[in-house]
DNA sequence: ACCGATCTTGACTTCTTTAGTCGAAATAGA
DNA sequence: TCTATTTCGACTAAAGAAGTCAAGATCGGT
């Protein structure tokens, strides 16, 4: 039931695209080091990432990478799905391609591997990037609050 | 965040063994016909199981496998741990055996895969095999019912 | 005591995925 | 044109997944 690293790493690029909300696109490089990713490795992903769209570049002098869409309607769950597959923990409750299983209908798993697909789908993908930057954001000043008082 | 085959042949062995109520231990190629598991691997996978101590064995004519265990008080999650390892989709928030990550306390995602695994425990941990017997018979009458009224 | 059915054990294979690495080419801005 | 930077495709090493296989131990019934 774990995420890929491969995951993970596009997620965190992602978000990081995501908390810089400036003009300026943001160098390969800057987002390897602020989130801690092989830079070579990251550079296969956002390749990945640009060809289905989630973000764009530019070349040269001054390029990088910027979001392609807006991070408060891309949720974790879309790239997710992008990098890893299908949510689901077996194909037939897939949502996205549902893969008959050998029992045909007559299985005593459907429903349950079905609640577990649910439960986490429930979280991925209502969860967009613009939620968990204003989350961190309100994390980290939460944290200072609470020691301060 | 699938499970593997391994897993969910684990799964199947002990829901068929929950689902045979009898004094008699099932052997172990009943079990492989019954949910259409390859029967040397379904060796090895009990194998697994009984140093686990979740099924006991008895050699000979008439062995077998039976549960080692009520099945009532036998979670799925709790399979599902000993055969793939955490439920949490990243070691930083399971919490069997927690690992921290590179970013020590200050990480975006830290809530967010929590509120994963937490979505997935909340299935897995609280169904039990007797659920899904009773469950599965349910679904049975159920389906039956419909169909003739 | 013996026979055959059954579990036990550990090594072995084959295939796929993961997690990268590397080098050279293309491109845009100064 | 020069240079920083992205882009692209090929490559690799290690691990895990999914089985397979053979020989041995054990037990119930005859």
């Amino acid at each position: 039931m774990s995420v890929s690293s491969r995951c993970y790493y596009a997620i965190r690029a992602i978000y990081a695209l995501a908390e810089n909300n400036s003009s300026e696109p943001m160098k390969i490089a800057d987002i390897a080091a602020k989130e801690k990713i092989p830079i070579r490795f990251l550079e296969v992903i956002l390749g990945q990432l640009k060809g289905a769209g989630f973000v764009q570049s530019r070349r040269g002098a001054e390029g990088g990478y910027r979001l392609a869409r807006a991070a408060d309607s891309l949720t974790v769950g879309e790239v997710m799905r992008f990098v890893d597959g299908p949510i689901a923990p077996v194909d037939c409750v897939s949502q996205s391609r549902p893969k008959e299983c050998e029992f045909h209908g007559d299985c005593s798993f459907f429903g349950f591997w079905g609640r577990v697909r649910s439960a986490v789908s429930g979280v991925v993908d209502h969860t967009t990037f613009a939620d968990l930057v204003a989350e961190s954001r309100e994390r980290r000043r939460g944290y200072v609050g609470d020691w301060v008082i």
